[in-house]
DNA sequence: ACGATGATGAAC
DNA sequence: TTCATCATCGTA
């Protein structure tokens, strides 16, 4: 995926990513999964964003540039995948939450053995994690929107329909 | 419904 | 240095 498509806004980058596919290279293997779950965390006046309360060590990433990968642990266990978006200096990211073959942010990045390895390197083949427009078009009427998950602590936030599902039927 | 499990950020 | 919190998940 060229750096354009990470210079725009994460809400749009977040629907747009839906039908792509997260590719990973480890040890000479590539695998692939399409991508069918996503949240937007938009920009500093997002309630719920990490960078809601300015930059620190954890969250600098997010203030960089747009394409490069955004990786932290939370609750005691779990690797979160996210990808940077918008101009560099607007902490702005995309939460890949599920793929095919793994739903959910924690089990994805278990899976697919991310960790904060990759924290801040380029969504690229060198880094061996990146992703790919694989040409298969995405009918709009699949695509649902809801709330996000997990941050009753933003308030009005935590309501806006920043998650983004693919629901094609099988 | 709840506990696991540890990094983070803010308070003291 | 301590403490509450956390973009979750597996088991019950």
């Amino acid at each position: 995926m060229n750096q354009n498509f990470f210079q725009r806004s994460a809400q749009i980058i977040a629907r747009d990513l839906l039908g792509k596919y997260l590719v990973c290279r480890v040890r000479g293997k590539t695998t692939a999964y399409k991508i069918v779950e996503t949240e937007a965390y938009v920009g500093p006046h997002d309630k719920a964003s990490h960078a809601h309360r300015g930059k620190t060590k954890r969250n600098e990433v997010m203030f960089g540039e747009a394409g490069h990968w955004y990786v932290y642990f939370v609750y005691g266990m779990h690797n979160m995948l996210n990808i940077v978006t918008g101009p560099k200096g607007y902490p702005a990211a995309v939460l890949i939450r599920g793929v095919e073959g793994a739903i959910g942010p924690g089990r994805l990045t278990k899976k697919l053995g991310i960790t904060r390895a990759l924290n801040g390197k380029a969504a690229s083949k060198k880094s061996g994690l990146w992703i790919e427009d694989r040409g298969k078009k995405v009918n709009p009427r699949h695509i649902k929107r809801t709330p996000r998950i997990g941050v009753p602590y933003a308030k009005d936030w935590a309501k806006k329909p920043l998650r983004f599902v693919l629901a094609e039927p099988s």
